[in-house]
DNA sequence: CTATATTTGACACTTACTGTCAAGTCATAA
DNA sequence: TTATGACTTGACAGTAAGTGTCAAATATAG
């Protein structure tokens, strides 16, 4: 089971790019590149989306990992972790069916 | 489909009880119930379980629409929403069935 | 109108997160 | 050993987000 910043160090090593290369590409200092690495610090959006053109990663796929990421982790430890997952999810679906004016 | 606020408000108005009662059970201003009850603010677990207790409402039910709140305000504006949920859910089945040592 | 219940917003405080930077480790080559 | 390049780590200051408290405003009932 792949964490978010695994499959990132993975694809930039297969491609031969070092932290240098990627993270001025993204525009951010190595340092941050390297945290979310090793998962100490979390993407924003945009990293994300720069991050899966340079290692030529599906952007949706990136993205799902990365929001399963954040899910996972957070209610990991609740004994009814699955039960939310499920009312979350009805939930979406309805909210999605019922668009809330702004 | 009911809200974690919805829910309390219902319950607490079903019981008769005022917000100041309530609030003053569970040791929090009044105020901030105000505000939980209309989703303004998120409760605490400690609040919950309070909450739980005075409102004779099932503790991990509650909890469950708590978490399920979270989730799906986190992501229902992501197209990738479902797939997240799904991929989140063997995430942690898997993290259930590997634990870490600290 | 009066009284009570609820809502709202301002405030100060704390916590969490952000990017930047310099110093650190580690492996490899000279 | 020394030097070099890749990566890691931790401190820092700044910003954003969340906290409880309080008083004033609004709503609701009598």
């Amino acid at each position: 089971m792949e964490t978010i910043g695994q499959i990132l160090r993975n694809k930039r090593q297969e491609l031969g790019l070092l932290l240098r290369q990627v993270s001025a590409y993204v525009d951010i200092d190595q340092a941050i590149l390297s945290k979310i690495e090793r998962n100490e610090r979390k993407p924003t959006k945009e990293m994300l989306e720069r991050l899966a053109e340079i290692l030529k990663l599906d952007k949706d796929e990136l993205m799902i990992q990365f929001l399963s990421d954040k899910i996972a982790y957070e209610i990991v430890n609740e004994d009814c972790a699955n039960k939310a997952l499920k009312v979350a999810e009805r939930k979406i679906k309805y909210l999605k069916s019922h668009p809330v004016k702004n």
